[in-house]
RNA sequence: GCGAGAGUGGCCUAAUGGUAUGGCAUCAGCUUCCCAAGCUGAGGGUUGCGGGUUCGAGCCCCGUCUCUCGCUCCA
């Protein structure tokens, strides 16, 4: 693979698509800032998922909730309370455990196995000192207190920071859509089987975060929660994961990048009857891009239990009553860009010794769809001109700085499509030369035709 | 949180304790009618920050901040 994250990295912060975050303050780890050309293309890739899963989709919505929402939601959910983990350090070798861990391999070893579920962390150090439970890499007990990591980040409602406001910020834009089930429903007037998608910022406190905006603290999902009729459920996880496939090589993904990863049991998260990863081949290796779970009626049912309100759909025509099966295509935006980034980055060789830095993006999420290069300085006026007409239509950027090889250089490096040339007989008879970026091919065309003619390879 | 490493213009890089190099990039002018040409010139750094040793610190010492890599975690 000619991509390799260093390249990818430099060429992001040079050319103004990633930046480092607060970077004069000498950065915040793991946080970055998009830059014009990583706005322009992010908002691309949100367009493009929008387009194809709602606008062009018979069966989903769209819907956008608040980041900040009732605490209970979580404690429904399961966020809170089951995912932090009780982590424990041996003071003597620097391992780090949990807690509970050790408490089962020390049981199962001495047969007197219990269910820890309702152990607090005191009942974890309590149990783990009374029995000297060794660690299990140097063997003395000699361990610090339980830490808990939390993976939500936690914040305050209200000017005083009491415990009674606290909320979070939501570590996936799912919830959001569960608790608006019968609202979505009740006021579109659809009919199972249907989705609701969001676009939408997360923020999860992970440990380790890292790999460029692979995994990072705060980030952007687009997800999809299919609503189905339970036991017709695995039929649409199959076709969900076809058409999200299908998807990935429409906008461009190589397949041989691509790789589709089922879940065995043992994997499964607690909710899911069925996962499948989609993987893409990341310079640093193959990393999950999509996962798309069966999440059964577990969120709905849930959230009826701790709202106390019915969220079962009553059939219509069969007058069935149920709690629908849901099947989640989750996607992260950024880390669809990462990859988008990976699988387009490509180094040429020209017929001079030359090499160039391409970047073979779709028209449609390129961050701009033609240049305009006077070949000339003096043809500015009239490049100008061009200019303001294509920008009607299209993302255009302008340039007139340096030779005509150079400036199709830097084009081709971040990956705009298009290339519309001014010359001596622009002036006579508009016309312009249009460069294609991955074939290097020109065609002669007449001005008014510019806009209809790149329109063809711009819309998805 | 622990362990290790690293911080010199936008990027890369040089500097036995002695005036902070050079390249790329950027900008201006000349030249140039289609794929990184050339020429001339310009701007940009108190070496992450604070202190100490010294006649003198980018370099040595202490502290601090930040980043990177590994470990634990990832609904």
């Amino acid at each position: 693979m000619k991509a390799s994250m260093d390249k990818i990295v430099n060429l992001c912060k040079s050319r103004g698509f990633i930046f480092p975050g607060s970077e004069i303050y000498g950065g915040l780890a793991n946080s970055w800032d998009y830059g014009p050309l990583g706005v322009q293309m992010k908002n691309n890739i949100k367009a493009a998922w929008w387009k194809k899963f709602v606008q062009q989709n018979p069966y989903n919505v769209g819907l956008d909730c608040a980041i900040l929402m009732n605490p209970t939601v979580w404690q429904a959910s399961g966020h809170l309370g089951g995912f932090s983990d009780p982590l424990m350090d041996c003071k003597s070798c620097k391992s780090r455990h949990r807690a509970d861990d050790l408490i089962e391999a020390y049981m199962k070893k001495h047969g007197c196995e219990e269910n820890l579920s309702a152990w607090s962390n005191e009942d974890f150090e309590k149990y783990i000192s009374e029995h000297k439970i060794p660690c299990p890499i140097c063997g003395k007990s000699d361990f610090t207190p339980i830490r808990k990591f939390n993976l939500m980040f936690k914040t305050f409602q209200g000017v005083t920071e009491d415990s009674s406001s606290t909320v979070y910020l939501r570590p996936e834009t799912a919830q959001g859509i569960f608790v608006n089930f019968k609202n979505v429903q009740r006021s579109t007037r659809k009919r199972v089987p249907f989705g609701i998608a969001q676009i939408g910022k997360s923020f999860r406190n992970e440990i380790t975060p890292g790999n460029f905006i692979f995994r990072v603290r705060e980030f952007e999902q687009m997800e999809l929660e299919f609503f189905c009729k339970p036991g017709t459920d695995l039929e649409w996880f199959a076709y969900w994961k076809d058409f999200c496939k299908n998807w990935l090589l429409e906008i461009g993904i190589k397949e041989e990048n691509l790789k589709l990863r089922d879940h065995d049991k043992e994997e499964l998260c607690f909710y899911s009857k069925a996962t499948t990863d989609f993987e893409f081949k990341f310079p640093f290796g193959w990393g999950e891009l999509w996962g798309i779970a069966d999440r059964t009626d577990y969120d709905l049912s849930q959230h009826a239990k701790f709202s106390g309100k019915d969220m079962s759909y009553l059939d219509p025509i069969t007058n069935e009553k149920y709690i629908p099966y849901v099947i989640e295509p989750s996607l992260g935006v950024e880390r669809l860009m990462l990859a988008y980034l990976c699988n387009a980055y490509d180094e040429q060789t020209l017929e001079n010794g030359e090499t160039r830095v391409v970047m073979h993006f779709h028209p449609a999420i390129s961050p701009y769809k033609v240049a305009i290069l006077p070949l000339q300085k003096n043809m500015g006026d009239k490049a100008r001109e061009i200019y303001q007409n294509l920008s009607q239509h299209f993302m255009c950027d302008y340039d007139e700085a340096g030779s005509i090889g150079k400036r199709y250089r830097r084009q081709d490096e971040i990956g705009t499509p298009f290339c519309v040339t001014i010359d001596f007989d622009t002036l006579e008879d508009d016309t312009v030369t249009v460069r294609e970026r991955d074939s290097m091919q020109q065609i002669r065309i007449k001005t008014s035709e510019l806009a209809a003619y790149i329109s063809k390879f711009v819309n998805i």
